[in-house]
DNA sequence: TAGCCGTGGGA
DNA sequence: TTCCCAAGGCT
């Protein structure tokens, strides 16, 4: 490292990269340079924690080694490489991306904070830790620990989604990333943020920062940044049929677009009241007469600003439809073996087993 | 711009 | 049990 480029930092940033070369942890994503590889940690770690995405991430890159080989497949091959992880609108943009890229960029992401943040999915976060971590380019990012630490290092009151708290927030990033190894910069401010200065009980005593923490040396670290205020929870009802014929259930796909798109699930209608005639709901939602049998139970589901109650009920009809009926773009019959082929939600799951079950 | 979009773990 | 939320983006 020159001497004339290491002293273009602050001893903040000095002392940030000291302490993340040898408290950084091993993580499956800090060992390639592939700039595919980075992407996808950077998509499936939005809202997500690390232990949940380590596997995900290496079956994902299993079988969609390369940008190409994901923009070849078709999303219902790549969805349920995805089930279970939750917000697939992630997975969606990521594929559509990919056919970008292939499209547009000769199959290389573009090395361009700018070019990045036109994709499909790319933000102002994932395009600045793309363009940082995967080719070294001096892009700030604001993350949760990003937000957090300097909150507490520089006394950045407001709360999140204050607007001039991100705008704060994002000049503090672009002054900080400036100088040698943006993206260890990057990643050692989020480390940070996610073991040493955390929302509880932050070690103070264990930070590299200590010396340069205006929130430490004003007895203010708990109270910064204040807590994000949440909506209350409303109640979503749902029906939901179960069609067995010879050991399989009926699945319809669901659009491509809100809750749960392109994934699949046993024919589900609103169930606003007690009053809906739910055979009539049900068949409407399947495109066919359906007759109601067993109540199999009510499987509940929290998500965070829904609380789901899925209530299983038998059905029966005639002939069962092929193509795009109802709310469904296709349908299939699946045995309980082809379950784990299928892009599904954790929900659906737990109600296929209640199902299967009875 | 504020609501929508999932999940599982920890306190 | 209940509440919090973790490497955000889209509309």
């Amino acid at each position: 490292m020159p001497a004339a480029s290491k002293s273009r930092q602050s001893p903040l940033r000095a002392a940030l990269l000291d302490w993340f070369d040898h408290a950084r942890r091993d993580l499956p994503w800090r060992r390639t340079k592939d700039p595919y590889a980075i992407w996808l940690s950077e998509v499936m770690l939005q809202q997500t924690q690390v232990v949940t995405v380590i596997p995900y991430w290496e079956r994902f890159l299993a079988r969609f080694p390369t940008v190409g080989a994901l923009a070849a497949a078709a999303l219902d091959e790549v969805l349920p490489y995805w089930s279970g992880l939750g917000y697939y609108s992630r997975c969606r943009n990521l594929h559509r991306a990919a056919q970008a890229v292939v499209a547009e960029h000769g199959g290389a992401l573009p090395a361009d904070a700018d070019a990045l943040r036109a994709l499909p999915g790319f933000g102002p976060y994932t395009a600045g830790a793309v363009a940082s971590i995967a080719f070294g380019l001096e892009a700030p990012i604001v993350d949760g620990n990003v937000a957090r630490v300097f909150s507490r290092l520089f006394l950045v009151e407001g709360a999140p989604g204050d607007r001039a708290r991100e705008k704060r927030l994002w000049e503090l990033a672009a002054e900080q990333v400036k100088g040698p190894r943006p993206g260890d910069f990057n990643q050692a401010l989020m480390e940070l943020g996610a073991t040493v200065c955390r929302v509880e009980r932050p070690t103070c005593l264990l930070c590299p920062a200590r010396a340069h923490c205006g929130a430490l040396a004003a007895g203010r670290v708990e109270e910064l940044p204040p807590a994000r205020v949440r909506a209350p929870r409303k109640l979503l009802n749902l029906v939901v049929g179960a069609w067995e014929r010879d050991g399989a259930l009926l699945l319809g796909r669901r659009a491509e677009a809100g809750l749960f798109g392109g994934l699949w699930e046993l024919p589900t209608a609103d169930y606003p009241a007690r009053d809906v005639d739910i055979p009539a709901a049900l068949s409407g939602a399947l495109g066919r007469k359906v007759t109601l049998g067993e109540h199999l139970g009510v499987v509940r589901r929290t998500l965070t600003h829904r609380d789901l109650e899925l209530h299983l009920f038998r059905v029966k009809g005639r002939s069962a439809p092929a193509q795009a009926a109802g709310a469904y773009q296709a349908f299939r019959w699946v045995q309980p073996a082809e379950v784990a082929s299928l892009g599904l939600s954790a929900a659906m799951v737990k109600v296929l087993e209640r199902a299967w079950d009875r």
